[in-house]
RNA sequence: GUGGCUAUGGUGUAGCGGUAGCACACGAGCUUGUGGAGCUCUUUGUCUGGGUUCAACUCCCAGUAGUCACC
């Protein structure tokens, strides 16, 4: 018996776009759907009842994290992500594979998985290799059994494989979870993104294998099942991502996810490349991605679901999306405006209190403007997924895209004259 | 009233006879499968007047202000 199933509701023609919805153990999300992302078990900075009363539909933990603090034991003991963190709905954990990059070539440096303008992300590579010789150290090394890494709390060595990431994922006991991946940086070459991908592929098989046996622990234990999503990786590459979209689409996993790193500017491109070859019916889960102009482009190419750090982390850091592009909130234009952040906006924040007074308290490291600006930017990015939704349903995705980037990018594009 | 001490960006403080650092605040930016509720950059100053000196934020005198002690 299958854990999750998908069933496409619509299909956006001429392109790879699609509405549906995904069933789980814990309930449905519908798609498009941005996936909500609580590292460690949490929502920085919010209740599961906020969570869910912005629009959230589901949330996506870290593997990585919670194996390092409370640890899958406690996990486990303390009734899984659910029970733990009191969400109800439907939950993802992330493999750890992700930290093999942000600890490895990326610890200590401005490498982002993605690259940005018309370069090649190759310039940079002299700048990082000085930067490595004045003493920052990768704190993960990569073999082909798995990742040795340090932890980032207290420079104990740990190891994960691809079995240890889907032991882990079973005690931690989300409704889906990924195989064990390696994400490269945009600055590796062709040659090296292609042996890391055929090492991914490599883990992709070990992580079914371990991950079919566990299964079959779980329903003895007449524990719900849980769905597994392969990762295709193959980087800014054509045809590597191609035949990685081959290779992993092949397997017998429940979706996929989309990994690795990218042209900031044909983030559409590259994923139409890969969910060409994907099977259709099953569900594609865009990691790490994105802000409100990276989703019209992976919708429009065939993702369903998405989740991304950057609407908490800049929520946190004052930086608020709006209809108009994004402000910061801690800025003298905000200190006198005694009106919310977004007239017509209907989040929690934006009903009750004034730009001036979330600025206020974000200038004076309130703890509240956590959260009144993670509400806001959350229910942002969810219900603008959302719309997107209901413009695919509705056969306006194509009008809504170009009135929404047109009022989106105006001020950006007025900026920068 | 007498005596001592102090006076440096918005605030709190370094410093040296050759023309000022730092922290915070202010102003702006960054953030894409969260190591870091974080990071980067910018603006702003030697109390007033006189003297010594090639050169004074630095030494001297006076004023002003603050502060402590005594009366």
């Amino acid at each position: 018996m299958p854990a999750i199933s998908f069933t496409i509701q619509k299909k956006l023609s001429g392109a790879l776009g699609r509405a549906g919805k995904i069933d789980t153990p814990h309930g449905v999300i519908n798609t498009p759907a941005f996936i909500v992302v609580g590292t460690k078990a949490t929502v920085k900075a919010l209740t599961p009842e906020q969570v869910k009363d912005l629009g959230a539909q589901a949330v996506l933990a870290n593997t990585y994290h919670l194996y390092l603090e409370p640890g899958e034991k406690i996990m486990k003991a303390s009734g899984g992500l659910h029970k733990i963190m009191n969400w109800s709905g439907p939950t993802f954990t992330d493999s750890g594979g992700f930290q093999a990059f942000s600890l490895g070539v990326a610890f200590g440096k401005k490498i982002s998985k993605l690259s940005k303008g018309e370069s090649n992300g190759f310039e940079s590579e002299e700048k990082e290799t000085s930067v490595r010789s004045e003493g920052l150290s990768p704190m993960a090394k990569i073999t082909e059994d798995g990742v040795l890494f340090k932890s980032y709390r207290d420079g104990s060595e740990h190891f994960f494989s691809p079995e240890k990431s889907m032991e882990i994922q079973n005690n931690i006991g989300a409704d889906i979870i990924f195989a064990f991946d390696e994400c490269t940086s945009p600055t590796a070459d062709k040659e090296y993104q292609k042996s890391a991908m055929d090492r991914t592929h490599r883990w992709a098989k070990r992580s079914l294998d371990r991950h079919i046996e566990l299964q079959k622990e779980l329903q003895a234990e007449g524990k719900p099942p849980i769905a597994l999503f392969g990762v295709v990786q193959g980087g800014r590459f054509e045809d590597l991502r191609i035949e990685s979209a081959k290779t992993i689409g092949a397997m017998d996993f429940d979706g996929f996810g989309i990994g690795g790193s990218f042209d900031k500017q044909d983030i559409g491109t590259a994923v139409s490349w890969v969910n060409r070859v994907l099977p259709e019916g099953k569900p594609r889960h865009l990691l790490g991605i994105g802000e409100p102009e990276d989703f019209f482009l992976a919708i429009e190419n065939g993702c369903d679901t998405f989740d991304c750090v950057a609407p908490t982390r800049i929520a946190r850091n004052g930086t608020l999306y709006t209809k108009h592009g994004k402000i910061h909130i801690d800025n003298a234009e905000f200190r006198e405006k005694y009106e919310p952040i977004e007239k017509d906006c209907t989040c929690y924040a934006c009903k009750h209190y004034t730009a001036a007074y979330i600025g206020y308290l974000s200038r004076t490291k309130e703890l509240l403007a956590h959260t009144l600006t993670s509400i806001h930017n959350l229910y942002f990015i969810v219900h603008l997924v959302e719309d997107i939704r209901q413009s695919l349903l509705n056969d306006t995705f194509y009008e809504f895209k170009k009135s929404f980037l047109a009022q989106y990018i105006k001020k950006d594009a007025v900026e920068n004259k």
